[in-house]
DNA sequence: GCGTGATTACTCGGATACAAGATGTCCGAGTTTGAGCGG
DNA sequence: CCGCTCAAACTCGGACATCTTGTATCCGAGTAATCACGC
C-alpha cells in the first residue's frame, strides 16, 4: 500500500511539461536527465499517460512529448489513475451473501482521497 | 498501490472478535476456518495486531485472541496502520531544495482518507 | 537550385533481468488446560 | 480426595518457499528532420 515511484516520476514530468512550451514537444532524454531516471524507463511511464489521453508523443527528430489537454484541466487524479489504474484500492474477495460492510467503509475513504486529488489541479503548483 | 489481503483478513478477523464474547479468547483455527485462510498465516497477521496493542493473545489450551481495547474505541485506521504501517503513502525522494509541492498535495489527500478511517469505528458495523 | 537518398535524432514496443514485497507453509519451542493415576 | 505427571490443545517465532509486482535495461523497428550529393 504505497504509491509507486512511477507515479512520482509521472507527476514531476507532467509538471515539467506544464512549465515548458505547450507547442514544442520536449524530449524524454532531457526530462529524464533532470530527474535522474533512465530515458527508456521514463518513456515507458509516459506511454501510459499517452494511452490515458493526457499527453501525445511526436516521433522522429525533434520529437518528444507534449500536453494534450488544457493546462488547467489536468488534475492529480488523472495522472495517478493513468499510472496506478482505476481499480478500487480495497477488494474484499470473500463471498458474504450481501455487500461487504467493510468494503463499503473503505470505498468511502478512498473516495474522500480521490475527491481531493480530483480537485487539485497540476497548474496550481506552477503559478507561485 | 493497493491494500494488501492481510488488511482484509485483519479487518474481518477483528470484526469476528468484536461479535464474540469479550472475555473468552477465540482460537485462530476457528477464525481462520471461517475465512478460508491457513491458521498459521492468520496468526502471523494477528501478531501484528498484538504488537499494535489492539488485541492480546492467550497461549495454551483454550487460548486464542481477545480484544484489548474498549469495543467502541477501535477504528479502521488503527487496524490498517497496524498492518500496513504508518509511513506516508507517497514519498517524493528527490532533492528539490525546499519542500516538494507535489508531496504536499498528496499528503493532504492521504489525510482526507485517514480522517475518514479514523472516524469509522469497527463497532458501527455490528449493531445493524 | 532541387530532388533524392543517407544519416541522425528521436520515440515505440516487446523481451528480459532483477529486486522487493506479499503471501503462504513448515516446524520446533513454550504454555496452559485437563485428564489419568497413584498415594 | 489430593497431588503429581503426562498428554493434548493451543500460540509464538523464525526460517523458508513461492508468486506477483515494481523497477529498470536492452535492442530492433519505425519515423521525422536534416544534411549531402548529384543532376
Amino acid at each position: 500500500m504505497k504509491f509507486s515511484k512511477a507515479t512520482n516520476y509521472a507527476l514531476h514530468t507532467m509538471l515539467l511539461m506544464l512549465e515548458a512550451s505547450p507547442i514544442k514537444p520536449i524530449g524524454v532524454q532531457q526530462m529524464a536527465e533532470s530527474q535522474g531516471v533512465s530515458p527508456t524507463y521514463l518513456s515507458k511511464i509516459l506511454t501510459k499517460l499517452v494511452k490515458a489521453g493526457l499527453i501525445e508523443s511526436a516521433s522522429g527528430a525533434g520529437g518528444g512529448y507534449r500536453l494534450l489537454r488544457a493546462r488547467d484541466d489536468i488534475s492529480f487524479l488523472d495522472i495517478i489513475h493513468a499510472i496506478e489504474g482505476t481499480t478500487s484500492l480495497f477488494q474484499c474477495g470473500f463471498v458474504h451473501g450481501e455487500e461487504c460492510a467493510i468494503q463499503e467503509i473503505m470505498k468511502q475513504a478512498e473516495q474522500k482521497m480521490e475527491q481531493h486529488l480530483r480537485q487539485a489541479k497540476l497548474v496550481d503548483l506552477v503559478r507561485t
